[in-house]
This record gives structure tokens, C-alpha cells and sequence, in this order.
DNA sequence: TGTACATCAGTGAACGCGCGTTCACTGATGTAC
DNA sequence: TGTACATCAGTGAACGCGCGTTCACTGATGTAC
């Protein structure tokens, strides 16, 4: 069956968009292509025409998944600067729907074992997407605005992990406070004697 | 075999040590146990005299090698502060050295994804973890150190991940080095506008 | 405009492989007499 | 002290299952004439 030219993209970005998902809810190692192709109304063997390997289909995923959260923290920052984009990440809603959250905090672990080609296209969205971050600290332009930035994304990654392990609803919403509380401290303008 | 009465522990932790090891060098989904169990120079029938299932050696397993990690950083607190737990976090020979490291760091999301029982195991023994941490910050005794603590946790965890995704070392260290910076920020006293 | 042919997304069965788990068995050591 | 028996950690083969990947085929649409 030879379709309509624009059914193939449309095809391969609901694969991609499905994969996204059940990467994120399950992890990539847990998650089947048998599964993922299943869900997207196809047969396994519809995979191969779109991608090489599973190995081409996370490196596209993960760095997409990661763009659509660089729109969201966007829309955020527009909204309500880089107060609002903390608070969007470190919440309860977020900490719920992994699936559809940042790819950084349900899959950093398992990209750190990626092929360097496929850590290489995903560094450089997150370059992106600390850039944003960068270009609404006080200092923004600086070195050291970078480096916080960073820094500052590795806290939201971090705490919303460790949150999302908590037993109990109480406890997982206190480490977000927290997180929200450091997260304010570390985007202050910088005390004159740290510069 | 019935061997002399010390050796089913002896061999028990022989399992724990390897499976620790291959959890958080390739993921828990991705560590099989017939790998783990060659390894420990057993073959996979005797895992089960041992542990009940996969699931029980991973809520042993993990909860093992984070209280290990516990027992590096209470070394290094005492040779050197707070200060001298973050230098000791976040540096290139941690971030090179998984298997060995820290197993939040290693392992997170996948923790995220395991049963409530687990999760609870988990999480007790990182609150006495971040007790440590939370004890040696200027505020300590406060319910906003123990928050400051966690927080600092997730920072040095998403941190060092992050880093373990960049493609070349360059930029692994220049993160690494944000991330030191950032932490030493949110120990700094608690500035009373805050508090 | 109508017809013949080429294209290729998607099907469905099959591949070898490793997964977690089960189970009948072995045999070195401990215990009872 | 010597012998018979019980224990049970560890062996090794087998279980069903899902994994990623391959491949001959189908048939709807596009192109050429």
C-alpha cells in the first residue's frame, strides 16, 4: 500500500510520539518496540522502514521529548519568569504524569549509557534549553549565569527524581518544597565574594 | 553441599556486591540475573536459595549500596565538612566510576518505578543520608536544613547525571564545576530574608 | 483520459537469544545415636 | 569414636515469554505513456 506523501511523517511521528511515552513511564530499557508499535496501530515489522534500530529511535525520542519541555518551560518563563518555570517542574503534577514530563528526570541515568553519538544530539538540545534558563538569571550573560543555569536544572532534575521515589504523598511534597525554597536561593544575583 | 554455616552469608553478599555493581553500571531492566549470578561464579538456579525474586535483590541490593555511599560521605564529612562531601560528589573520577558510585545518581528513575515497599526501604535509608548532610549545614536542627539537605542531594544527584550525558569530558568537568559552585551557594547561612 | 507499471508503507510469520523462574537432583557437612 | 541419616546450598536442564531484527509478501497510490 502506497499512501498519501505526508501519511509516512505523520506515521513516524505517532511512533515517536508513543515511544516518548513509554520510554519515560517505563524507562528505555523496559520498554519494547513491540509495545510502543503496538500502541501507535501498527505491527512490529512497520518499525523498520522509519528507523535503523531502537538505538536511532531513542536518540530521536529523547532529544524530542527534551525539545517539547524547552517549549513548555518557554511558555513558563513568558508567563511568570524563572520563578514560574520552577514552580511548573517541582510540583505534584508534574511528579504524576512522568510520562508526558521532562525526559531528563525519568531517563537520565539511562541516556548516560547511550552511545556518545546519541549523549552528543541530546546535550545539545539541553544546551538549549539551559540557555533559556541562562538568559533569565540576573547575571544572565555571564560565564558563571551558564554554570548556575546548569546547575540550577540539575537540582529540578535531581529533586524531582527523588520525589518521585518517596512512599508517601506527604513526603514527596515537602522535597519539592524544598527544592522550590533551594532553587530560589541558587537564582538570587550572586553575593559579590562567590564572583 | 551443605557447607560450613558462615558461607550461605558469605556468598549471599558476594550476590549483593556484584549485583550492586551491574545494577548501577547498566540499569536494573537491563542487569539479567544469570549475569550477575556467572559473575559470582554461581550458576542461576542457586540465586533463588538466596533471594525470593528479582524485585527482593534489587530492594536489598539498592538499599545496600546507598548505605555504602552513606558510610563514604560520613568519611569524607569528618576529614573535611560539607565541603569536602560535595568536591568528593561531584568530580570526574565519581562520574567515571558508576558502578561504584552512587547508586541514586546511577539508578533514580528506575527506583522511581519500583513498588511502594521498595521505595520505602529506599527512602529510609537516604533520609539518614541526608541526616548527615542536614546535621552539618550552619542551621542544623532546623526543619529548613533538613529541606536544604534534601535539595542539596537532588542537586549533586542531577548534577552528576547530567554530567555522565555529556559527549566529551570538557564539558562534563565545566558541569561538574557548576554544580560545586551552585552547592557550596545553598550551604552558605540561610540569608534572614528567607528564612 | 485510460491503462500498465513502479514504488514502498505496512503485514505477519519467523529468527536466535536472553530473560526470570522452576525443579529434580547431588553431595559436603552437621546431627543423632 | 564410628556410623547412619537429615539437611540444604548449589547444579544444570528446562519452562514459557518477550526481546530486537529480518524478510517475503501485499496492495494503495503515484508516474509514464
Amino acid at each position: 500500500m502506497r499512501y498519501e506523501k505526508e501519511r509516512k511523517q505523520l506515521t513516524r511521528q505517532r511512533i515517536i510520539d508513543v515511544a516518548s511515552q513509554r520510554f519515560r513511564a517505563d524507562g528505555i530499557a523496559a520498554a519494547g518496540l513491540a509495545g510502543i508499535m503496538a500502541e501507535a496501530e501498527l505491527t512490529k515489522g512497520a518499525f523498520y522502514p522509519h528507523f535503523e534500530s531502537k538505538e536511532s529511535l531513542v536518540r530521536e525520542t529523547v532529544a524530542w521529548a527534551l525539545n517539547e519541555q524547552h517549549a513548555k518551560i518557554q511558555k513558563n518563563m513568558q508567563a511568570g519568569g524563572i520563578e514560574a518555570v520552577i514552580r511548573g517542574y517541582l510540583n505534584m503534577k508534574h511528579l504524576q504524569a512522568p510520562q508526558t514530563g521532562c525526559p531528563a528526570a525519568a531517563l537520565q541515568p539511562e541516556i548516560g549509557r547511550e552511545s556518545e553519538q546519541t549523549r552528543g544530539v541530546y546535550m545539545d538540545v539541553l544546551q538549549e534549553y539551559v540557555t533559556t534558563l541562562a538568559d533569565n538569571l540576573p547575571d544572565a550573560g555571564s560565564k558563571a549565569a551558564r554554570q548556575t543555569a546548569m546547575a540550577l536544572f540539575g537540582l529540578m532534575v535531581g529533586t524531582l527524581q527523588i520525589a518521585r521515589s518517596a512512599p508517601d504523598t506527604a513526603l514527596a511534597k515537602s522535597i519539592l518544597d524544598g527544592g522550590i525554597k533551594a532553587a530560589l536561593r541558587l537564582i538570587e544575583e550572586t553575593p559579590a565574594k562567590l564572583r
